[in-house]
Formats: C-alpha cells, sequence, structure tokens
DNA sequence: CTGAAAGCGCTAACAG
DNA sequence: CTGTTAGCGCTTTCAG
C-alpha cells in the first residue's frame, strides 16, 4: 500500500549521472556544470525526489538532527503555552524542528521522556525539572547534547536555567500586602518539592518577617495542585475563627482556586488578594486580580537562545538567567483589611 | 567536544560476541542463550550504550520513525494548547513522538511547514488547514503518510477531519437569543477565509431566516482577528444608531474584545452576549458569559486517533467526525433587549 | 568538473 | 543458538 519512494539512486539513474552528482546537487555543492544542474533537477522534479534526512545524517559530520527536545509541565496550560511557542520561534529562525512533551508534575516520567528525546539524537534540550534531581542529565550531556532548563533550576548538576524571579517577585506580593495594612496574611503554595514553589515561599515569608510578622505564625498551606484542592483549602482556612485578612497564592491554579472559594464566601471584596502568574481575564473581574505577572514567552525565548548558543559551541560557565516579574495591581491585592 | 558516542560494534567487540548477537539481544529477539543476553547486557551498559535510532530505521521494513507531525494555530492559544496536549497523551500511548509548530493563520506557512514534517518521516500528520487548497497533501500521502485535518475542514483533498458542530452552534447561539426577546443581533467574526468562521456565520444568519428576521439586515462584521480589532469594531457598532440589543462573536479573541467593549461602554448588563468557544473566567465574571463550549481535548483525542488507526491499515473511506458542542448559559445571553 | 569505492550504524537474509 | 555477508540511502574520500 505504502509506495516506493524515489532514491537518489534513482534520480542518477534517470538523470543519466553519477551518484555523486546528484547529491552535489541535491546539496547544492560547488563545481557542477549548469547543464548538470539542470539535467539533475529535472529528474528530481519528475520523481518528486526528497532526500531521506535521517539517512543523509548517518555519514555527515557532527550527525545532527536539526531538532531540540522541550518538555514542559503542560501545554494545555497557556503559561507553558507561551513557553513553548518561544521556542517554537526560535528554532524556526534556525531550521530547527522541536519534539514536545508534557511531563505533568510527575517525577517518574522525567527522566523517561527526556531518554525518549536523546534516543532520538536532537541536538539540545530544553527542560521543565519535575524529579528531585536532574544529576541523569550528565550522562546525556556527555554525549554531546546540549541542555537549558527553564522556569525551575535543576538539582544536582551544573547547568543553565531560565528563570522568572520567584524570589522577589512573592516578596514584592508581601511587601505590598503590608503596605495595605494587612498582618495576617496566608501562604497557599505549591507542592514544595517543585522548586519555583519553595522560592516563593521562600521570599514571601522572609518578606514578612522583615515587617516584623513573627514568621511561625504565618498560615502556610501547601501542596495545593489545582483549582480544586485549592479552592477547598482556602475555604477552610478562612472558615476558621480569626482568619487572615489577606491571602497570597502561588501559582495561577491557585489563584483561581482562592478567586472561587472568595466568592463563594461572598467575602471577594473583604479580603485581600495577590496571586503569583497571571490569571486570564483577571482584569475583567470585580475586583481585578492583582498579581505578580511572569513573562514565560520571555522565558522560552531566553532558553531557546541559550541552547542555540551552546549548540553553536559556546562553552562559557554554566549560567542562571533571571526573567524579571512585575506586580501588577488591579484591585483585589489593594482592599484593607476587615476591620 | 562532543564525545565519541559507542557503537553497537563496540559493544560486540567487549562482549567478544558478533554483531548480530548484539541486535537480537538490544531488540529482544528470541534465540539468544542466557549466558550471551547477560555477556552483552553488560558491556551495552559499561559503555552506556544506545541504539542509533535513525539507523536502524534505514533497514527495517516500513521505515517508521514512530513520530507524529502536528501542526497547529498557535500553541500559546489554550484552544490548541488542549488539541496538542490531547495528540501527545494519544502519542505516547503508542509510543510516537510529537513535532510540533504553530502556522498563526499565514496561509503561506502551511505548505513549507507539513513540507519540513515529511521531509523528517513523519509518519502521519495532524493539520490544521489556513491556505485557500490543501491540495498538496496529496502528494505526501502518495508516499505513505496518513494524515487527519483538526478543527477545519480542508479544501481540494479528501480526507479525514475532525471538527466542531460549527453550525448548530452558531443556530443554536442564534436561537437562544431571539428565544430570550431580540431580533437586532449583531454577528462578529474572524477572517471568512477561515473555514470555521464561514460555518459560524452561515448557521447564525440562517437561524435568524429561519426565526423570521431577515437576513439582509443582520450586521455582520468580519476579519476580526484579535482582541483590539475586535474591541474596536464592536465599539464602533455600539455608538451608531439603533445598535443591536444582542451580540454573538464567533471566536474567543472576538469575545474577549466584546467583553472589553460593552465594558467600556457601561453596557455589559445591557447588551446581550454570546461567544463560541470558551473564554478563561467566563463564569467568574458579571455577568457571567454565555458560550457555545468546545470540546478541543476531545477534538485533538479523535483525531490522533484516527490517524494511528489509519497508521495501522485502516483504508476506510474518509469520514469527517463532528464533535458535538454545548451551549452554556451564564448569564450575558440570557439578559433581555434594553427596551 | 565527475564518478567509483568505501563506509556511517544498524538489520535482513542466509549460512553454519 | 551464533555469526557472516550484503545493503538501507546517503556522504566522504579519492582517483580520474
Amino acid at each position: 500500500m505504502s509506495a516506493r519512494v524515489p532514491t537518489m539512486r534513482d534520480v542518477a539513474a534517470r538523470a543519466g549521472v553519477g551518484l555523486k552528482t546528484v547529491s552535489r546537487v541535491i546539496n547544492g555543492e560547488p563545481n557542477v556544470s549548469p547543464a548538470m544542474i539542470a539535467r539533475v533537477q529535472q529528474a528530481a522534479a519528475e520523481l518528486d525526489f526528497r532526500p531521506d534526512f535521517y539517512a543523509s545524517r548517518l555519514r555527515r559530520p557532527g550527525r545532527r538532527t536539526h531538532s531540540l527536545g522541550l518538555l514542559v509541565g503542560s501545554v494545555a496550560n497557556p503559561f507553558w503555552g507561551a513557553i513553548a511557542r518561544a521556542v517554537e520561534d526560535v528554532s524556526a529562525e534556525h531550521g530547527t524542528a522541536v519534539l514536545i512533551a508534557s511531563v505533568d508534575e510527575d517525577p517518574g516520567r522525567e527522566q523517561p521522556l527526556v531518554a525518549e528525546f536523546v534516543r532520538r539524537h536532537v541536538d539540545g534540550l530544553v527542560l521543565t525539572a519535575v524529579a528531585e534531581s536532574q544529576e541523569y542529565v550528565a550522562a546525556e550531556r556527555g554525549r554531546g547534547t546540549q541542555l537549558v532548563f527553564v522556569d525551575r533550576s535543576p538539582s544536582g548538576v551544573d547547568a543553565d536555567a531560565v528563570v522568572s524571579d520567584n524570589e522577589a517577585g512573592a516578596a514584592a506580593a508581601a511587601a505590598h500586602l503590608v503596605r495595605h495594612g494587612h498582618r495576617r496574611i496566608a501562604y497557599f503554595g505549591d507542592d514544595p518539592l517543585i522548586w519555583t514553589a519553595r522560592e516563593r515561599r521562600r521570599g514571601f515569608v522572609e518578606e514578612l518577617g522583615r515587617a516584623g510578622i513573627p514568621t511561625a505564625e504565618v498560615p502556610v498551606v501547601e501542596s495545593l495542585r489545582d483549582e480544586d484542592t485549592a479552592k477547598r483549602a482556602i475555604l477552610e482556612v478562612l472558615s476558621q475563627p480569626d482568619p487572615p485578612t489577606a491571602l497570597f497564592t502561588s501559582q495561577n491554579l491557585v489563584t483561581i482556586g482562592a478567586i472561587r472559594a472568595l466568592r463563594e464566601l461572598g467575602l471577594h471584596r473583604e479580603v485581600a488578594l495577590v496571586g503569583f502568574d497571571h490569571v486570564a481575564m483577571g482584569d475583567l473581574l470585580e475586583p481585578g486580580i492583582t498579581v505578580v505577572g511572569q513573562d514565560p514567552y520571555r522565558m522560552g525565548d531566553v532558553a531557546a537562545r541559550l541552547v542555540f548558543a551552546r549548540m553553536a559551541g559556546d562553552e562559557s560557565a554554566y549560567e542562571r538567567r533571571v526573567v524579571p516579574v512585575r506586580l501588577i495591581e488591579r484591585g483585589s491585592g489593594e482592599l484593607p483589611p476587615r476591620s
């Protein structure tokens, strides 16, 4: 059923020339007479010949596949979608194809997915670290695969990483709430196994400490990984005696859970809220949602350019590039504490 | 700098066996003594040998690369993100890698991106049609590449396609607004070059006709491709004398533009709105946004399963699978006409 | 300028 | 059960 595909040999036969001449023409190598070029091109066109990308790779020095492996949390999440799009765009500039995979937050899937990329001989990797250690990548690197981590710093290995300024952003959120008069501020975060979650918690709690709030007394709820768990946790905290007057949510799904919880209790104009990362339409809600905005497209862009630089031979020291974040006031974070 | 990678030959030498024996062990072929298996596996482990995926493909019947090309509008858009995620998930079940690319709405990019996928010998393609004709895919199919279109039906070629029930959804929106008493209802849509935009307009306008509204009098504004253009167009229509009492927006970005325009004019509780496709947080706005909800994950899932069936040899007639949509009432679409 | 020979890393086909 | 030989489609090397 699947038709036989013409090879270079077929083209050579049809054009009545040697195999190597066809190879020269197809690859645009010099030192071929115009007449030959024409004959070969015609024969190739007549057969609709397409060179076998992977066969040609086999004998070429460097053996590049001009492809790149991209491991994201989940493409279905707009945050990762923006990162993916940036990586795609930069890759397109370099004639490089992008292989994509989503790990979710399953540590066990990270290494197999990376191994799969490597098996396919990608030239570079843009990775999201979800496992406890990324030590295993050393072996891949030893084989000449360049790699960079995005969004989260790796453990157990020295490598390039492009991350948001998580700590500063969370600290800014804390300072903002304190400035608006809050003292009882609760933290709702993702799984502390995730690097960003730890950074944000640290930035947040330490800033409260600097503001003179005993850090031991800050309510901290963690391991919230979806809207629903977050919503339930927040409902519970708010229904206890002497509840917090302000909330900080360390991630967009948690922020959405908080919004839903506050609405359900009718407290969305009473309890202040600052979220880390954008929430869609956050400016159109009542009140608008104050967030620490990240720039995922920028992160993806920087990360991709970094791998391409490495692939081009850049051997300077590994670095951590920090992409700034920005507190965006939209109402929910400027609510005063309830009497 | 990039280290030399061990080959099967190296493993054979180290284990003191023939090349083919190593091949057998690596591929789990039968008829190898346990002792041999152990020796080979140890040698392979010591060298951290990994078979060359593409070299092995070369001599294998079928020549499968176990990879799939996915062309979406843009991964940065959650609609396509969900489709991409579904395709990824199904592909993972089949041990197949996903190559991804975004076309935006640039008709000129479609064919080159598909050609690039084909050049890399993907086994199958999941495609979004943005060019005027998809006739060119016939050549690819002739080479044994299976393909399916998603979201939009192709032109000029008979092929599998998975689409939303655009016409019925748009008609349902029109009927809903009529039922709530509206007669002057405006349509705001995307570029009519896009198949879905045409289908939705047709479904919408024809339903109004059936309701006895002269279709020639229905205000139709098209070619709105982003929030901003949409917002401006809607502001303009609403500021004219005798403005519509209800709006239908045929796409999520246009819907968002409409929401912004209505807010700016303070008319969000006066003018009814039904949008096609989900808008994030649409249920939390005031009023909630009534939409015709699509199921992009489902579309991606069905499309992916269809290509895999084709790749497995299914040669039944090409079909168009229609994924149902659902009108979700949330407030904005149930507003009565202003006096 | 052109082409024949060798070989990339691996698997199929065929002997032992 | 094991190994040898040929060859996948192409590029390199090297000789005309």
